[in-house]
RNA sequence: GCCGAGGUGGCGGAAUUGGUAGACGCGCUAGAUUCAGGAUCUAGUGUCCGCAAGGACGUAGGGGUUCGAGUCCCCUCCUCGGCACCA
């Protein structure tokens, strides 16, 4: 396999390489399998147009570094690559050229597909995935029936935000400072039927779930943060002017209720037509109407400044007794808690400044533990006063008796809320996964449930809409009827109106729908038979998170179309053992998954609870300004330019020697000139210049007794920081070991083979290459890794640093199990350090056996 | 504003539990080689004083603990990431 080439000629080695590992399927996996399995995840790329980035290319190369590591350590390694390829960009493109998004996406994936196997990385093709193709997201239709049949989804007409740029409505996630995390368009808030999923229902086992995850802290300590779990009590207020009628409020510190002098409701509170008397009427109908066409900017963002209006009624406030007017306010939210608030002033900046601008009472009702009268508000939690019998408790205490108060009078009650919202999961777009439902009658629905028995199954509460003043019940398809595939549509343009293209497919949409099979006809001609019922399908997609929900899976077992995957593969290969991406996914990608794992956990499709135990976040690669690569700022290094120039040996080598992996780190293009010099002089050592093995390289034992304790030193390090993803410095060791090598007169035959294993995960291709040139008959991708030999390590001589006062003043050549006596000897005969010993008393020797001696005068 | 991470030569970055700060590489300087350029090789390269030996200073700034601090503690400044009226 190898060539006769005198010269490292990176451009015909690395193609040749890459073909003998495909043409030789050296990296598929199969199983069943008696190794112990190892399971390494890359986050699955978007075949964008663009190509691979160096971001990419880093991504990339930690995995496949640890992939190569662990099959030479011996285990059965799956390593997988597939696409994420529904999704906007693909159908905007499509929009644009007319081109179809399915041929939009086959291009890319190519593009792709050839730019990765060009750097070199050792997935195992044959397992490869892509999310729009039926017979993958057939299951991602299975997962969502499942969510529908456990009531996890539904539907509701409710604001959200409309991008008229994108002629789509975007999740809440996706809006970033009121512009659309895609393309920084503006955003506005509109009402849509939309399907929701109720991620809610499993906050607190996402939360808890963190714990016990390998994960970078940052990125559990932001999930924490997006669940946003908050205890706090429940009490409903009853309305002066509305008997019988109750205001219900969420507050984390009930311990502060008779300190409530007002309270305040949202704009979009469904009290608020009737708390508003005559007098206000005017002024609170313009103030509604003005919140609700903020944007989420002015709302949040930049108007920090209060604004509100009385509502001319007045709640009672339980605790004492006395009236207190009720406002609106946009400061409240509509969608946490109740959407309605006690206002407490001297204990909330909120309702501080509110009270302030207003001229509202503010009432001091909790004081510092150690007392005194801080300036209010006084947030902390303290010792209640002025709070008849309760005073004199502590917040803590405080809160737990008036919990118990409020619930023996029925009024209230300790409670948890969370900020995580419910997953807005649908998409008004062409490219993704179609729902598969039904919408029909009510009759029919009945009707339906009665033909299908067992072949459907439906939640306990039927998932309804209205749309025009009907009312429709969602009808779920059969799962043998899936996949529900996309139909052929003229055009991809948004219809702007808030429907996906899909609405304008007549035929596609208006069905005469077997409930029992899944079989559809179009409405437009005749009724095939009495069981037959008449449906509309719903034409809203899926977002671009569903696929990548629980591809992970999939990859076990990718060409599976009994289910979605095998349960022996899935108990043999489990999950990724380690997951690797970008941080921008910390939350989103990252929370979804694990909702839908913990799902299917609860179905007894998957035995573990948590789908990626181990994640690593690599950093980003800054342009050489330091700057984020972009093309506006002309600061974009391209790699298959430096492929070209360099070869990917000596791209992958140098993107992990510029720094440690997960740190942020800027490109410098002149810096891969070490790494380029680095092995084409490791080849210099190994071939010479006739293109035969070198003279300097001789059969036997290693003959340089540094050589040898610098090569185990090399071995120990490189295992150690692979195992911890230090990469950055196994270059560096790797380096230095070559750099002896290059100083000895003549290095052993198994010192570079060992070397060559050593180099091998990060410059696939030319230790390859050396190592058949070398002669070596087995393959180096599954030669056992190297293994440090102790006695190899151990040293005669140590180096200790002699100290007079702290300050380095000399040094010793000792060896390491000399007694302390004997150096504090050695460092007296010493010169220098005698020179500052001299005229003084010894008061202290600290002596670090093999490392430092640290004498103390005075 | 809140939460988190970080600040080490001209540059990217190394530094077990506190124990030689600056590994490795880039760049730079000098020399060798070369018609020249490039490439390659050798030596040097934190700052200041000094011919040198040697010494002083030095890990954002200030204080502290310690025989000894890049590393631990307190304060300040700066950079980056996340959240941002969540009651």
């Amino acid at each position: 396999m190898g060539t006769t080439s005198p010269d490292y000629d990176f451009r015909s080695i690395e193609p040749r390489w890459q073909k003998y590992w495909h043409d030789n399927r050296i990296f598929r996996a199969t199983a069943p399998s008696e190794k112990p399995k190892y399971y390494v995840l890359d986050m699955f790329p978007y075949p964008s147009g663009a190509g691979l980035h160096l971001g990419h290319c880093e991504n990339y190369t930690i995995s496949d570094i640890v992939a190569r590591y662990k099959r030479a350590c011996g285990y059965n390694v799956l390593y997988p690559i597939g696409w994420d390829a529904f999704g906007l960009p693909t159908e905007n493109y499509a929009v644009k050229t007319g081109k179809h998004p399915r041929d939009v996406t086959r291009d890319n994936v190519e593009t792709f597909r050839r730019q990765l196997k060009s750097i070199g990385v050792s997935y195992d093709f044959e397992r490869e995935i892509n999310t729009t193709d039926p017979g993958y997201f057939r299951w991602t239709q299975w997962i969502w029936l499942q969510l529908f049949r456990l009531g996890l989804a539904y539907v509701e007409e409710k604001p959200v935000w409309w991008c008229p740029a994108l002629g789509t409505v975007l999740a809440n996630e996706e809006v970033i400072d009121g512009k659309s995390e895609v393309g920084g368009h503006p955003v506005e808030r509109r009402p849509l039927r939309q399907w929701v999923l109720r991620i809610t229902a499993y906050a607190d086992r996402l939360l808890e779930g963190l714990k016990d995850l390998d994960w970078p802290d940052s990125t559990k300590r932001m999930q924490e943060a997006w669940i946003g779990r908050s205890e706090g009590s429940e009490v409903e207020f009853d309305i002066q002017e509305l008997p019988g009628e109750k205001l219900k409020i969420f507050t984390t510190r009930v311990d502060t209720i008779f300190g409530a002098t007002y309270m305040v409701i949202a704009p979009e509170h469904p009290l608020v037509p009737r708390l508003t008397t005559d007098a206000q009427r005017q002024q609170v109908e313009a103030y509604v109407k003005a919140a609700a066409n903020k944007s989420d900017l002015e709302r949040t963002d930049l108007a920090k400044d209060k604004t509100g209006v009385f509502t001319g009624s007045h709640a009672i406030n339980p605790a004492t007794g006395q009236p207190i007017p009720i406002w609106i306010a946009d400061y409240v939210l509509i969608s946490y808690g109740t959407g309605a608030i006690m206002a407490v002033p001297g204990h909330d900046e909120r309702d501080y400044e509110f009270a302030r601008k207003f001229d509202l009472p503010i009432l001091r009702v909790i004081e510092p533990l150690d007392g005194g009268e801080p300036e209010l508000p006084f947030c902390e939690p303290g010792r209640m006063i002025n709070s008849g019998e309760f005073t004199g408790l502590t917040t803590e205490e405080g809160k737990a008796r008036l919990n118990a108060h409020f619930a023996a009078q029925g009024r209230g009650r300790g409670t948890v809320n969370y900020k995580l919202r419910d997953w807005l999961f649908s998409r008004q777009r062409y490219w993704g996964e179609p729902f598969p439902i039904v919408w029909v009658s009510r009759e029919d629905y009945q009707a339906a449930l009665a033909t299908a028995g067992d072949a459907i199954a439906v939640p306990e509460q039927p998932v309804t809409c209205v749309i025009d003043g009907v009312e429709w019940y969602a009808l779920p398809m059969p799962e043998s009827a899936l996949p529900l595939e996309l139909p052929e549509v003229e055009s991809y343009q948004p219809t702007g109106t808030g429907e996906s293209p899909l609405a304008a497919m007549t035929d596609w949409l208006e069905i005469w729908h077997h409930p029992a099979t899944g079989e559809a006809v179009p409405a437009s001609q005749p009724r095939p038979g009495p069981e037959w019922i008449r449906g509309r399908r719903e034409t809203n997609t899926m977002p671009q998170w569903a696929g990548s929900c629980w591809y992970y899976l999939r990859y076990l077992d990718p060409h599976n179309d009994q289910q979605l995957v095998d349960p022996e593969l899935l108990a043999y290969w489990g999950t990724p053992d380690l997951y690797i991406g970008g941080a921008e996914h910390a939350v989103l990608h990252l929370l979804y998954a694990r909702f839908w794992h913990k799902v299917l956990h609860d179905i007894g499709v998957v035995p573990m609870d948590e789908p990626f135990k181990r994640l690593f976040h690599q950093g980003i690669i800054l342009g050489e300004d330091g700057e984020k690569m972009s093309k506006s700022r002309g600061n974009v290094a391209n790699p298959d330019e430096v492929i070209e120039q360099y070869g990917t040996d000596t791209l992958r080598l140098y993107l992990m020697f510029l720094g440690p992996p997960e740190a942020m780190k800027p490109w410098n293009p002149k810096g891969i000139e070490g790494v380029f010099r680095f092995l084409r002089g490791l080849w210099r050592e190994v071939i010479d210049s006739e293109g035969n093995v070198s003279a300097k390289v001789v059969d036997g034992p290693e003959q340089d007794p540094e050589t040898e304790r610098l090569l185990h030193q090399t071995i120990e390090k490189v295992t150690a920081d692979i195992e911890h993803l230090r990469l950055n410095t196994v270059v560096s060791q790797l380096m230095i070991l070559r750099n002896q090598i290059q100083k000895a007169q003549t290095v052993s035959r198994q010192t570079i083979r060992t070397f060559l294993q050593l180099l091998q995960p990060f410059a696939p291709h030319i230790a390859n290459e050396l190592w058949t040139r070398l002669g070596e008959t087995d393959d180096i991708n599954t030669a056992p890794w190297p293994k440090a030999d102790p006695d190899k390590l151990v040293v005669e001589q140590v180096k200790v640093m002699v100290q007079v006062n702290g300050k380095v003043r000399g040094q010793l050549m000792v060896a390491p199990d000399t007694p302390e006596a004997e150096v504090v000897e050695m460092a007296r005969a010493n010169e220098r350090v005698r020179a500052h010993l001299d005229g003084k008393t010894l008061r202290k020797v600290i002596y670090v056996p093999g490392r430092i001696l640290n004498l103390v005068v005075g």
